[in-house]
DNA sequence: TTGTACGCGTTATCAA
DNA sequence: TTGATAACGCGTACAA
């Protein structure tokens, strides 16, 4: 019942406490035979090193933060899943601490994150890898920290991303491609810089096609299922609806499906609808695509990578997760 | 940069950092101009008490952990920010530890989190809150926790919970008074209690109603969406195919309605589709069901209630989300 | 009502 | 290559 300690190890290895401490730290020098004994005592007494007791001796918690506030469950879960797992192989815990903006004063919860916990490290999603006072703060505290999808001033500490503007034109590059000239738009949360770059690449690609873009066809939502449904209403009633729609995320390209089909439009034959994001709610539309990239996890993955081993490139793009999803089919002659 | 101590805030308010301590945890016997001055101290240096001092000192660690392994992002998602909410305001710290069923050995990773973080309690959801090992472990340490939405041995440790024979039943016998007959059923996993419950509730609301079962219009899914689809794919593609469909969740409730969509069965003319569960998937349905029940979230206060301040019921029933979802209409005569 | 001395379990410093 | 000892920041027991 009682707690183990070093001192039960090293009383059964016959080694002193500090003896101990290296061999879990893996310090040098020690002797090959003195290791074994005491990783055998460790395995043997189910030591189990206290986080409390290193964070108060040794400046280290083993314990980094994965800070969150996201619209979509699915990316909090996947970006949860991919940080939790790198940092398990790398012998330090995930705390994961979920958001909601409502909520407000997130420096203050990041202060409080800070002192009372003693994370040695922090993974910052959007929005809060953008909130600039977070950042300075950090930096003042010299915590270490990686923002995911930076937006504003990217440069300033080591980030992954993707390349939010290329993916996304290429994702209506795709539906030009098949025929279609009339493609409507849902833009993401202005709050998240991704939702910026997203709507940029949508442009661009139009500009290539020498398709002028119609304000009637934007519309923003913010990032939720009831978002999708009401841009589509409103598309779909337009004098001239589109042929494609284009969500800037899966959960909002899943409320344009809804609508579709509620109202009778029958996809793709008449409509192609084209996610953009996580493979989260790919499973909707039909055909369900099974895809090998999960862009999520994987920022997840490199994000946490980056915290727990520094030094390699600092800012790291990956590759877009250019998928594009949905039932697209040909535009209807 | 240093960090602050107790120490520094006993000097800044010139008292002893018995004192400060004494006021920190809102012990007796401080003079009221004592504890205001201690409070001005604090406030201006901004004094974080380390949680990692105070777990050795004290024993407790004020922070508790969530461990979840859930098929449901949404319902993760919502059960953390319930937790959440709560532990903020008892000054408690909720750190969220998804684990996903894959990763095997939950019994040693629990171990882990106890041994290592010290946290004062756990919140446990299904499955894991149905392992028997995982339970017996903590009770031999004496570790206090919350079970919800226990299935075995219900009545082991404190917990939250819905009737889910009864919700279910609701659900169907709403579809029944419709006019329908013919209900179909997709099952949840196995694994989990509330599925075995959800499928009596089923089966009691038939034979209430004197419908004998049929094996053809009973599938079994894993909560999943794709599961949802494949049981519609089934169920649509009979001789005579149901009128109604039950779904075990809303996620596959949703499939459900994909399904029916792209094989062009108007809902709820010619179907009608219930989920059950979660409000997160309720706006896929149509029309989107505002509710103001949040199922998931209000488990998630009920546990942390119960987990920061016993004493209470330690078995809470909550009502059931009895809302039935979904384009049910009547059955087509 | 307030203060003093000790210990929690580990790491860091320095000596052996 | 190892071991003794002093911190780390706070709570507890006791004394004042």
């Amino acid at each position: 019942m009682a707690r183990v300690t070093i001192s039960d190890v090293a009383d059964a290895a016959g080694v002193s406490i500090k003896t101990v401490s290296r061999v879990l730290n893996r310090e040098r020098y020690v002797g090959a035979a003195t290791q074994a004994r005491v990783e055998a005592a460790v395995a043997r007494l189910r030591f189990r090193p206290s986080f409390a007791a290193r964070a108060l001796a040794g400046g280290r918690s083993h314990q980094i933060a994965l800070v969150c506030d996201n619209p979509s469950p699915y990316y909090i879960h996947q970006m949860q899943l991919g940080v939790r797992d790198r940092c398990a192989a790398a012998g330090v815990r995930m705390i994961a601490q979920p958001y909601d903006r409502a909520g407000a004063h997130i420096l203050d919860e990041v202060e409080e994150l800070i002192g009372t916990t003693h994370v040695d490290g922090l993974v910052l999603t959007p929005p809060i890898a953008d909130d600039v006072a977070v950042l300075a703060w950090l930096e003042g505290r010299q915590v270490p920290f990686v923002r995911v999808s930076p937006g504003v001033d990217p440069a300033r500490a080591p980030s992954v991303f993707i390349d939010n503007a290329r993916a996304a034109a290429g994702v209506v590059r795709h539906l030009i491609g098949l025929g279609h000239r009339r493609i409507g738009f849902v833009g993401g949360d202005p709050a998240f810089a991704a939702s910026a770059r997203r709507s940029a690449g949508y442009l661009a690609a139009l500009d290539e096609a020498k398709i002028a873009p119609e304000a009637t066809l934007i519309h923003t939502g913010d990032f939720s299922l009831a978002a999708g449904a009401a841009a589509a209403e409103a598309l779909l009633a337009l004098p001239a609806p589109p042929t494609a729609i284009v969500a800037a995320n899966d959960e909002m390209a899943a409320g344009v499906l809804t609508v579709a089909h509620r109202r009778g439009v029958t996809v793709p034959a008449r409509l192609s609808v084209a996610g953009f994001g996580d493979d989260a709610v790919a499973a909707m539309v039909w055909p369900p695509l099974t895809t090998t990239r999960q862009p999520t996890r994987d920022l997840g993955y490199r994000a946490a990578d980056l915290l727990l081993a520094p030094g390699a490139d600092a800012h790291r793009e990956l590759a877009s997760p250019l998928v594009v999803r949905g039932s697209t089919g040909p535009a209807p002659s």
